[in-house]
DNA sequence: CTTCAGCTTAGAATAATTCTAAGTATTGAC
DNA sequence: GTCAATACTTAGAATTATTCTAAGCTGAAG
């Protein structure tokens, strides 16, 4: 990685410009480290991450890249219970799984009309968007739990 | 109302005692004005209608009573993004819709299975808990909006 | 080269909630 | 009943995540 030219990735550039928003380093930054561990970060550890590439980068801008990839269309947002919003840059329709005993988030499918027809919506309700969070215990903590009951 | 005994209501006290916590005058209070109008108040505004009551009650106590009676299973938190957590005193299995023109927060009943159901939940994860929540428009919301398009 | 809108930044401000420490009330031996 | 232990309420301070503010920077357009 010597040379490390001005090569402005158009896929980000383009939906940034749909929103009237420009390209920055920054930005690209911050999107570099939600692709790279799509982990579900915090705003706090996106800022940690991106400290070690940007090490002028502040948590102001961190909150405003992750404002304008959101508003862009390219980030959602997570949040579970009240604890800090976490990001996603994983745009399919999906809902997120909480590990009560690690706190890992992870991605769990569903089509759109999954979790809303479970639902019991009365008719004249218009839902147009939805969030389903689940709890409870990720294989890796399920497996542990069962060793220590022998 | 000129008599106002002592007359604790055994229902309350009785969880209360479960989970070894004690019958008191704010607790009635508290869990009085989320009975009274199941709207799904915040804290804030549960404090605001128990003042009508009880003058003298402080916001600190509402925040313990309102943990009170989480912890003894008669009250559940709602949270809707980020905003300040609601209060429902509903136990029943259910969610919730929350409507974009007017904050309005109301209960969507659903069985138990029914949007987990939904979500393809890969084998090896154990779901202990849900919450699903809806955004969009009311019925009234929606009317009105119908209107001003003719 | 100037202008101007958009961007980044540090630090202040805000909002919801939790913590702290002091005073009260209730319980349950004795 | 008295007394100590425990639980509860309260005001205000502290905390946490997030947003706001104001100043300086940048890069495209004229
Ligand atoms: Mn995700
Ligand atoms: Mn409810
Ligand atoms: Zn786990
Ligand atoms: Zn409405």
């Amino acid at each position: 990685m010597l040379s490390r030219k001005k090569e402005i990735p158009e896929q980000l550039n383009e939906r940034l410009a749909t929103s009237g928003l420009r390209f920055t380093p920054q930005r690209q930054q911050v999107y570099n480290v939600l692709l790279d561990t799509r982990d579900h970060p915090t705003a706090e550890e996106v800022f940690l991450r991106a400290k070690h590439e940007s090490p002028d980068i502040s948590m102001a801008t961190v909150y405003n890249c992750l404002d304008a990839l959101v508003t862009c269309g390219l980030v959602r947002q997570v949040n579970v219970n009240r604890a800090a919003t976490r990001y996603c840059p994983n745009m399919n329709d999906h809902c997120h799984f909480y590990c009560d005993d690690c706190g890992k988030v992870l991605d769990v499918n569903c089509t759109s009309a999954g979790p809303v027809a479970g639902a019991k919506v009365p008719s004249g309700f218009q839902v147009t968007h939805y969030e389903l969070s689940l709890r409870g215990h990720c294989p890796d903590c399920a497996a542990k739990a069962a060793k220590l009951h022998h």
